[in-house]
DNA sequence: ACTTGACCCTCCAGTGACTGGAAGCCCCAT
DNA sequence: ATGGGGCTTCCAGTCACTGGAGGGTCAAGT
């Protein structure tokens, strides 16, 4: 399989799988024109590397997993402790996202959104003082 | 006026706020030995960047917003429309978080975390066709 | 006068995970 | 032989900083 294929066949970029091999997540074979030559086993790691980062797993991460996954001694703690941690880490950004969509849209409603130039949110970003600030409310 | 000063005041370390001079979001003067020199209005212009970014702007948008406060002109309908867009944004990123979080969850429950090496989670990244996947259940 | 330490300066490189583009080779069909 | 699509490498850019090297400045203490 040429590169072309496996991009088809995987989801991921052609420009994706060259990046992946030089950071040495894949170790593709080459073909005596220097073309990549792609295994059934490379496409599945290739679909593995990228349902894992369709989940938000930094490519770190991916090595591990990719590793664990290979490695039939592994122990499940392991797993679950990198998926925890990652868990924890995207409840963390949903959180302040939620708190700048509840500022932001405070904001937005409170704004006439006409031609004049009075503006509650630039007024906002304006205070001088972050105790000043007005409450939010949860959007 | 030191960069220091600034930095403790407005709450940006000062790399950051000599980074805003380098991209022209900010122009102190100086002082005869070199030193950037900041004026009143500098630290409020930087109060300002810090809060719009806080809220999660970009530093283009942070750009259009400063110049939109600055000019007197201006209608409330373009500072609203750009803050609508990034609150659309913002509400993508956070849907988009939440379904990882749900599949996340779903699969580190599923998972023992004990030293054998069974891993629902690894056969989940393992799944060969993306409809074989397990129904997610919302965390 | 000298030293110390806290500031300040510029410039360069690195982050994460790609993405775009240039320049050029390979292969097959017309 | 020409064209078009696919493949190759390498370099640069993205975003918003952040770290560090190497060096100048200033005020206080000895």
């Amino acid at each position: 399989m040429n590169i072309g294929d496996v991009a088809r066949r995987s989801g991921l970029p052609a420009k994706t799988i060259r990046y992946y091999e030089d950071i040495g997540l894949i170790r593709p074979q080459r073909s005596e024109n220097g073309y990549r030559s792609f295994r059934e086993q490379d496409l599945h790691k290739l679909a593995f590397l990228g349902r894992a980062r369709a989940l938000g797993f930094t490519i770190e991460d991916c090595r591990t997993l990719v590793a664990l996954y290979e490695d039939e001694g592994r122990e499940s703690a392991q797993v679950k402790h990198i998926a925890m941690e990652h868990l924890r880490q995207i409840e963390d950004k949903i959180a302040q996202l939620q708190s700048m969509r509840s500022t932001l849209n405070t904001l937005v409603h409170a704004c006439a959104g006409d031609n004049r130039p009075d503006c509650p949110i630039l007024e906002d970003l304006a205070q001088t003082s972050p105790e000043a600030r007005s409450a939010e409310k949860q959007s």
